[in-house]
DNA sequence: TGTCAATATAGGCGTATGTCGAAACAGGCG
DNA sequence: CGCCTGTTTCGACATACGCCTATATTGACA
């Protein structure tokens, strides 16, 4: 995920830029999904296992590392198995990415 | 839409408010839309009518519509009827709540 | 090495979403 | 008043998505 950090509201975005922005986006337009950002980078230490994330929700298993595996390819989280565990954490520089994309440029109100 | 603004990094979100953002973001989750968004705010005088934005794209009119309702419906966008055109201008209110929501309070990596 | 716990993948089912063409609505103008 | 342009709504279809159950993979441990 290369996102390019200048704001919509600055210059008519690129088409491919546009393209990588909405696929970031789309990663976060499920309430589980945010839900697990969330429990992820609120957590002590800033990681969590899966077995505490799946507690957290009415879920299977297998749906909550599906919605992982779609945090994970959008580039919000990392994972790393330890043992039997794997542990979650975000990766910030990809949230301040999509801040600052969405950031408005205080000149575009008439 | 009425988003609350603490990051998603500060605490654990509360599941309705994991909703909303989650539909906000859902409106941002196609390339259109955030073409839309982003033509529509970086438009001389900050806004633009409908014909301006159909002109942008291969798509035909009632697409677009639709992708403007979408984005209007989250609260993203606001339009207006003047004579025989609607204009359309961006709430910057709420992309500042969506950034916000975005934000990592530099605490949050081991 | 075999077995068990933790996690990921695969496949299937029901629903939502993006797109289109056709039709309806709204306002200006002859 | 009736037409014409601009915009939205309606109905339909292909695709994508979220969820589940079943199966595979990975590592610990006896």
């Amino acid at each position: 995920m290369d996102i390019c950090c200048s704001p919509l509201a600055a210059a008519p975005i690129d088409v491919g830029q546009a393209a990588e922005v909405a696929t970031a986006f789309k990663a976060l337009s499920d309430p589980v999904r945010v839900r697990l950002l969330s429990l992820i980078a609120s957590h002590p230490g800033g990681e969590a296992h899966v077995n505490t994330l799946i507690a957290a929700f009415d879920l299977t298993g297998p749906t909550i590392s599906h919605h992982l595996r779609v945090l994970r390819q959008a580039g919000l989280i990392e994972c790393e198995r330890r043992g039997t565990w794997v542990f979650y954490w975000v990766v910030p520089a990809a949230l301040e990415r999509l801040s600052e994309v969405l950031t408005v440029p205080a000149k575009t109100a008439p």
